[in-house]
DNA sequence: AGCTTCTACGTCAACGTTGACGTAGGACGA
DNA sequence: TCGTCCTACGTCAACGTTGACGTAGAAGCT
């Protein structure tokens, strides 16, 4: 029924065959190399459409050594932080004619070494990773075997690494400036307590913001990062401090708990005590009251981090971090 | 300083040369082809280790034309219930040693179509996929083509086809029952307007386990599957049948909207209306009152589509779908 | 005219692996 | 003793592409 096709996938010999020019020629236009002339690029390329040609990526990552594809290591997939990044580096990657692999370290870095060197295997041009801990030593190997890296929200000292950071400190300081300019005056800060100060840069900020309005020694406590922590540090916090009057938590998840504490102790808020949340999942529009939060724009830092990678590969080096500024987003909590 | 190695990485006849015997026995010994003995496998093993050897997968795939990879498509990544799908395949998919590429076709066939293209390229294993459209027929070439497909929630008649399907009928009746079982009487459904009833399974179930119950002519409201439609679905429902005392919701979002409109008219939960979600998401401990719902197995469904993968890939056809049980969670809401 | 340069190709080998097939040597049966 | 079968290898080509290099002919300069 097809004269000219088989059921094997045309190849460029076939379509070189068919416009008369050799393979070469005709790679040189699917990967538009230039040495060729208008007409033949037209020909070439009404040929290509006609038998339906897919440049074979394994013969050409044979010889290429690089495989058009991005390795994406998340640390988890059940905080919708992870999967909103993913979104927007899939799209990225997409403009630019990428393919995503995706991984999840599930916070183990022996894990993650272990997703790297499968991945590794495709040859991706670049790793956009978010490292499973606090400090990204592990992923030293990889860097030094030369692979692309784009490393996210944590500090790695590596001249081929490009670090891409949010504004953490600024969301610390954003809170506190918001919570002052409403009137507030014994803030409280609920932190992960994963994380010492020196890898907290919320904590970081919202010390030094409080201390810039006058208060010295804010509170701060720590607890788990969620929901469950989140009420059990509020109601530490509500010990140490029970005239607070403003809590600024790690993030959403922790600060919905310290809601439902305050809720329970039919503490108002905003008017007893306003609350901010960081990162702004959807999930604060849900709740009652609606909870004000630090946006950290994943759809940007997905973008940025596909960029970064870009420029990595064409041999560009960052000595700095590259920042995403964050907004402050008010809704009824504070 | 390592003399055997030079920055290249090994191959199979580095590996070979230093054993002293032929690459194609090297190949055999890491594909476990058998054809070696016992002292020889030892031998290569221990030179494999020594030389870090890993397999070129793209010589590899140019011949097997196999990539040891799986190809997932999920809807959007907005919604929790994907992410942790995802999160299953990926562990099922290591398991097996294959790696997992992701995709989002954002309820789009064409971009659906065009990402299965793209993927198609990198010869997977197989693909899972939940299709963009309540119909799945715009796969039906990319199942011609032969490429092991399952199916997620969609029906598709084609042989090469393994359908996938959570009990979703059954989410509906166990919904009612629980409803009746707890004395409500005039139960309403929120459903999704993007469907109509024959795609519907959960609208299906609901209406026939309440005419068994004797409740022939049930109220249906649709609204959008977002929160806000839940908020607007509610208010309808609440016009057309004012003394409803049950609603089963599409999804947990539309229930948690519904909630929010009870709340609002200070129509109290569980005692003036039962309300019960469907797909259990975290989210669901984290409003007042806690929702109830029918819980899918999102782990479960990952590891059956990564199983009914391999099945396929061994030749194994499938006339019947798969049912994935679906199982009520009892909490504050009803 | 003679020289250089440039454009638009073509030729050839190599990438690392596996499928197809060949074979030496031992075991085994008649 | 001969033939057969089996085990444990080895040999060779092919997969489809691109890098390196070669070259005919036209164009441009002196």
């Amino acid at each position: 029924m097809n004269p000219p096709e088989s059921n094997r996938a045309a190849t460029l010999r076939d379509v070189a065959a068919l416009v008369g020019v050799s393979p070469r020629t005709v790679s040189r236009v699917v990967n538009d190399e230039g040495g060729f002339s208008d007409e033949t690029r037209d020909k070439v390329l009404e040929a290509v459409e006609q038998l339906g040609y897919r440049p074979n990526v394994f013969a050409r990552g044979l010889i290429t050594r690089r495989s058009r594809t991005v390795a994406f290591v998340a640390t988890t997939l059940d905080d919708p932080f992870f999967p909103e990044v993913a979104q927007a580096v899939q799209r990225a990657a997409r403009a630019a004619g990428l393919t995503m692999l995706l991984a999840v370290n599930e916070h183990d870095p022996e894990l993650e070494v272990e997703l790297l060197e499968q991945m590794e295997m495709y040859a991706p041009e670049g790793v956009i990773v978010f490292p499973a801990a606090g400090d990204a030593e592990h992923l030293r190997p990889l860097l030094d075997r030369g692979v692309a890296t784009v490393v996210v929200d944590t500090p790695l000292d590596h001249d081929r690494a490009a670090l891409l950071v949010s504004d953490l400190v600024g969301a610390g300081r954003i809170a506190v400036e918001h919570l002052i300019g409403r009137g507030c005056r014994r803030p409280a800060m609920l932190t992960n307590d994963q994380l010492d100060v020196s890898s907290d840069p919320r904590q970081q900020g919202f010390v030094a913001a409080c201390r810039h309005a006058g208060i010295d020694e804010p509170t701060v406590v720590k607890a788990p990062a969620t929901t469950h922590g989140g009420r059990q540090g509020m109601a530490l916090a509500l010990e140490v401090v029970p005239d607070l009057d403003a809590i600024f938590a790690y993030n959403d998840v922790m600060a919905i708990g310290a809601m439902q504490a305050l809720t329970a102790r039919g503490i108002r808020m905003p008017d007893d005590v306003a609350v901010i949340g960081c990162d702004d999942i959807a999930l604060n529009t849900m709740v009652t009251p609606t909870l004000s939060s630090v946006r950290i724009d994943r759809k940007q830092i997905g973008q940025e981090a596909v960029r970064l990678l870009g420029a990595l590969v064409d041999g560009r080096r960052f000595d700095e971090p590259t920042v995403v500024p964050v907004e402050l987003v008010s809704r009824q909590s504070g």
